[in-house]
DNA sequence: TGCAATTTTGCAACCGGTTGCAAAATGGGT
DNA sequence: ACCCATTTTGCAACCGGTTGCAAAATTGCA
C-alpha cells in the first residue's frame, strides 16, 4: 500500500539506515547521500510511518485530550486552542469524550494502548481522581481547569475558584445587595464546590447579608434557564452569582421572559467572560477566566513533562478579574 | 516501561504467539492456555500495544476528524456526536484543526504518517477539493456537511443546501414579504453558495419580489451581528434568510439593539435549529438540519468503507424542514 | 488401544522503522 | 604519498506485536 523505507532504499541504492537517517534530524548524512535519498523518496511519494518509528523511539507524539464537557460553548474555544497549540508543536490530539457511563479505567487503558505521550484532562467537572488514574499509569498528565491543590498529585492549571466565589460575593455586597443568591453548576463539579465555598466564606464574614443557593444540573444555557425560572417562582434573591456565563445567559433569558429586567429587578454576575457576554443586548457583568493563558500554559507544561516525566507536579493558577458591564446596579 | 507481550509469555511459560492469540479474538486458543495467559497478563498489568499490532494488521482504528469550524456552537454538538459514535465502534478520533494557513497537503501527509484508517471531513466551508486530496492518497473519506454532487468523488453526507435556500425563499414569499434579504455565511463556503443559489432561483420564479443579499465573514454570532448592524443602517429588507442560526441570533441581537423587533419590524429565518433557537426569548423560526442523522450516517458510511475501501462514492442527503417559531409574521 | 482427523501450540519470518557498532570512506597535515 | 582523526555508511539486532506453517497434542471413533 504505502511506500516504505525499504523501497526507497532500494530505489536509491543505499541501505535502509541511510534512508532512516535522512529523515531523522540530527543524524549524520552526507549531502550526496541526502540528495540521492530525497530524490528517490520524492519519486515514490514516501513519507515515514510515525507509528512504526514510535515503536523504537518510544514517542508517538500523540496526546490524549480528554474531556466530558461538550455542551458549554466555551469549550469549543478550549478545543480550538488546544488543537492548534498542540499541532503547532508537532503533537497530535487524540480526542476522548467521557460520558457519564465511561469508566475512567477504560479510557486509561485505551490511551495506554495507543501509547500516548501524555494526557490533557480538560474539565472542571471531573473528580481529581480521574487525572490521577493517568499519573498512576505512568503517563504525564496536565489537568486543565482542575482544582487547585496545595499538594497536587498531577499538574493543575486553572483558576482559584474559591477566590472567584469570594470575589463575586464581595462585589455584590459592595454594590449594596443584601440578599444574595449562588446559582452553581452541577453540584458534583469541583469548580462549583469551590466557588460555593468561596462565596459562602464571604457570607460568614458579613452576617448582615442573607444568602441562598441552588445548583443547575449542567453547565449549559438550558440548565441555567430552567433553574432561574424555578427560582423566580419563589422569592428570588436580589442578585445572583452564576457559576458560569452560560448559566447566566440562560438565567438572563428566564428573567427576560418573566417580564423582569437586569439590573433593575435582579442583579447577575457570571464567570468566564465568553464572547456572547459582550453583546450589547446581553452585556453581562462577569468574572474573566483567562482561557487562552490556561490552555497555553497547559501545553507548555505538557511539553516540559515530555522532556522530564519526573518533573515535580505543579499548580498554576491564573488570576481572574471582574469585567464590569450592565447586569449589576451601580455602586451605592 | 510498559509490560510487553514477551514478558507475559515468559511469566506464563508459553510462546509469544500464544499470548498474542489470547488477545486476538477469533484465534484458536485452548481454555487452559487462555487462563494461564490471562492470569500472567493480569498480574503484570499487561495491555497490548495497539500501534505495534497495527504494523502487521494494517489497521490503526484511528480516524482523522478534520474540521475548520471551531466557532459555531453547533459544531460542539457535532464533535460530541462524532467522538461518541466513533468511540462506540472502537475507533479513535485524531482531531485536526485546519486553520486558514494550513496547507491541505500538510494535513494529508500528517494523517498518512499516522496511518489513519479513514478521514471524516466535517465542514461545510472547505472546498470539495480538500476531501478529494485524501481520497487521492488512498484513504477512505467521508465529507460530512459537504456539498451534494451528482458525481461525487468522495462520500458526502449532508443536506441539500440549494433546496434549503429555495425553501426559505418560498416561506418568506408565502408569508407575504415582498422585499427579501439573503444574509449568507462566508462567501467561499459551498454551503453559503448553494443556499444563495436556491434562494435566488426562487426569486427569478417570482418576478414581483425584490431581493438583496450580502455575506457575513464567518459562521459566528459576532459576524451575524455586525452584518445586520450594517444592513440596518441602509434600507433593510422586510425579512432575511440567514445562512445559519448563529448568524440569525447575532442578527437578532443587532435588531434588538436598534430598538426594532422581530417579527413586527423585520422577519428572520435561520438554518440549523440549534438549541438556543428554542429559547423563548429567541424563538427563532428556522430550518432544521438533522445533525444527529448526518453524523450517525457518516460514521456508518465510514465503517462500511473500512470493510470495503473500494466502495463506490455515495451521496446521502437528509431532508430539512421548517420549524415555525416566532420570528416571521403570520401568514396573510 | 490404535489410528486418523482436528485442534492447539511454537517457530520463525515479517510489519516499518531505529540505532550501536564496526568497517569504509573522506579529509587534513606533513 | 602516507598516516591518523573524523565522518559516513551498512550490518544486524531490536521495538512489540501478528501469522503461515508444520509439529505436537487432543479428540473421536472403531
Amino acid at each position: 500500500m504505502a511506500v516504505t523505507l525499504k523501497e526507497v532504499a532500494e530505489r536509491a541504492g543505499v541501505s535502509r539506515s541511510a534512508v532512516s537517517r535522512t529523515f531523522t534530524d540530527g543524524a549524520s548524512v552526507s549531502d550526496k547521500m541526502r540528495r540521492k535519498v530525497e530524490k528517490a523518496a520524492k519519486e515514490l511519494g514516501y513519507s515515514p510511518n510515525a507509528l512504526a518509528s514510535s515503536l523504537t523511539t518510544g514517542r508517538t507524539k500523540l496526546i490524549g485530550l480528554v474531556s466530558n464537557n461538550f455542551h458549554n460553548p466555551i469549550f469549543l474555544e478550549v478545543f480550538d486552542l488546544f488543537t492548534r497549540g498542540l499541532q503547532d508543536r508537532g503533537l497530535r490530539p487524540l480526542l476522548v469524550n467521557l460520558t457519564d457511563e465511561t469508566d475512567p479505567e477504560n479510557s486509561v487503558r485505551m490511551l495506554r494502548q495507543y501509547s500516548v505521550d501524555g494526557v490533557v484532562v480538560a474539565s472542571s467537572t471531573l473528580p481529581p481522581g480521574f487525572a490521577k488514574a493517568f499519573r498512576d499509569a505512568g503517563v504525564p498528565v496536565v489537568h486543565s481547569f482542575g482544582r487547585a491543590s496545595s499538594a497536587p498529585q498531577v499538574h493543575v492549571v486553572g483558576i482559584d475558584n474559591v477566590e472567584c466565589g469570594r470575589m463575586a460575593a464581595r462585589e455584590l455586597i459592595e454594590r449594596g445587595y443584601t440578599h444574595l443568591g449562588f446559582m452553581g453548576g452541577p453540584e458534583g463539579a469541583t469548580s462549583t464546590q469551590d466557588r460555593y465555598t468561596g462565596f459562602m466564606s464571604e457570607m460568614s464574614a458579613n452576617p448582615g447579608i442573607k444568602a441562598s443557593y441552588s445548583f443547575a444540573d449542567a453547565y449549559s444555557f438550558d440548565a441555567g434557564r430552567r433553574e432561574m425560572l424555578r427560582l423566580l417562582k419563589n422569592s428570588p434573591a436580589q442578585a445572583y452569582f452564576c457559576g458560569d456565563d452560560v448559566l447566566s445567559i440562560g438565567a438572563l433569558s428566564a428573567i427576560d421572559d418573566s417580564g423582569l429586567a437586569c439590573p433593575d429587578d435582579i442583579g447577575l454576575i457570571g464567570l468566564n467572560d465568553m464572547e456572547m457576554s459582550r453583546w450589547e443586548n446581553i452585556d453581562l457583568t462577569t468574572i474573566h477566566q483567562p482561557i487562552r493563558q490556561i490552555v497555553t500554559s497547559s501545553i507548555e507544561l505538557m511539553v516540559a513533562m515530555l522532556d522530564d516525566p519526573e518533573r515535580y507536579p505543579e499548580t498554576r493558577i491564573f488570576p481572574c478579574s471582574i469585567v464590569e458591564r450592565g447586569t449589576l446596579k451601580a455602586e451605592v
